[in-house]
DNA sequence: GATATAAGCGGACTGGTGTCCGCTAAGTCA
DNA sequence: TGACTTAGCGGACACCAGTCCGCTTATATC
């Protein structure tokens, strides 16, 4: 545990982690597995550093699609809007599905989260589990999700999606696997009313 | 690539690739993050030797588990003679479930090889590929499950059990996935006939 | 048994993750 | 402006995965 909770920080420490997000944009675009110490060389701060703002790789992950991140949880609301709940639903899942191949290095994170204690620590991690229940909550409003479904459940139920590759046909694949779970997803649903 | 193909080994080549699988099991069941290198060690052999045998953590584990590997998937076909092959299928995934909650190291395994085209290249999970194909085989003859439903599709739906944390009430969660995922297997079955 | 040969050995080495801790300098208060 | 306090720095370090390559020795052949 280190100093990561509240308070305003120093504001070379605030400068530092902006030099990193900044370098490791750059550098985890150009390719995925970049070495954690080079982007640290690169934005000038030692290991020790470094390592202060991001414990490991995912949350530095993480916190760099953060931008992207959000406007993702964005659209759900903004697809809530426009469209019937199930939907909406449905979209925001392919959405995602469009997401985790563009971005192998999230998807690797994913895995990594999905599933351990650890993961609702990552408050880039957070945004994604209230968009999911806004997504949820709607339809169990309107009666088209089967009963007693969580987040977490869902979460459990797309996981297939962050181990979808990118090479060979991964529309059609995720598109057979969006189709089944949601139809999981919908089985015994009470329906209107 | 290595001399790893077919061909008749030497003795001790053989001897030593015994007595790594010897102490690995010991090491594993004692806990699952052991080094590599130190089950080298204590098998007395070189980290050269072990890597020739075992080119990555996931290939030993799969290897060190081939054992309850079979049961599971000879127990696929028993289900199958036993049973309708809808609740075949059913029982088969809450073994294996049961199984993934057991042994974490087998999960972690199972995460990195899903969705890499390196999966098929391991001789254990080959075996379990085809227990799946089985037991979709029989549904389909009797039109229990969705059409076109391939055991790729299948094991990306069923890709949420190894994520479950074992901690916690696993039993309860991995119900509710099984259900969900069940729910969409069947979903648009054409029924008998 | 002696010899040839290549399969197999094993450990030094590379490169990466994550930790630790003595030191530096930013913020604070007078 | 100077002294004080401590948040934060940063690089040396420990540890691990995985590779490489000169050497050893099991096996085949005579």
């Amino acid at each position: 545990m280190d100093s990561r909770n509240d308070g305003p920080q120093r504001s070379d420490a605030q400068r530092n982690r902006e030099r990193i997000l900044e370098v490791a944009l750059a550098e985890l675009s150009r390719a995925e597995d970049v070495p954690l110490s080079l982007i640290a060389k690169k934005a000038g701060v030692g290991q020790g550093t470094f390592y202060r703002n991001f414990p490991n790789r995912e949350a530095l992950v993480l916190e760099v699609y953060r931008h992207e991140v959000m406007v993702l949880t964005d659209a759900a609301a903004e697809l809530l809007k426009t469209r019937a709940p199930d939907e909406a639903l449905r979209e925001w899942m392919e959405q995602l599905a469009r997401f985790a191949v563009a971005k192998v290095g999230l998807s690797d994170a994913m895995r990594q989260i999905v599933g351990t204690s650890a993961g609702p620590a990552q408050p880039g991690y957070a945004l994604v589990v209230e968009a999911i229940e806004a997504l949820l909550a709607a339809n169990h409003e309107v009666g088209t999700l089967r009963p007693g479904l969580t987040a977490d459940d869902f979460i459990l139920a797309i996981a297939g999606i962050w181990q979808i590759d990118s090479s060979g046909d991964w529309q059609a694949q995720s598109a057979r696997l969006l189709d089944l779970v949601m139809d999981g997803l919908c089985a015994g649903a009470p329906g209107p009313g």
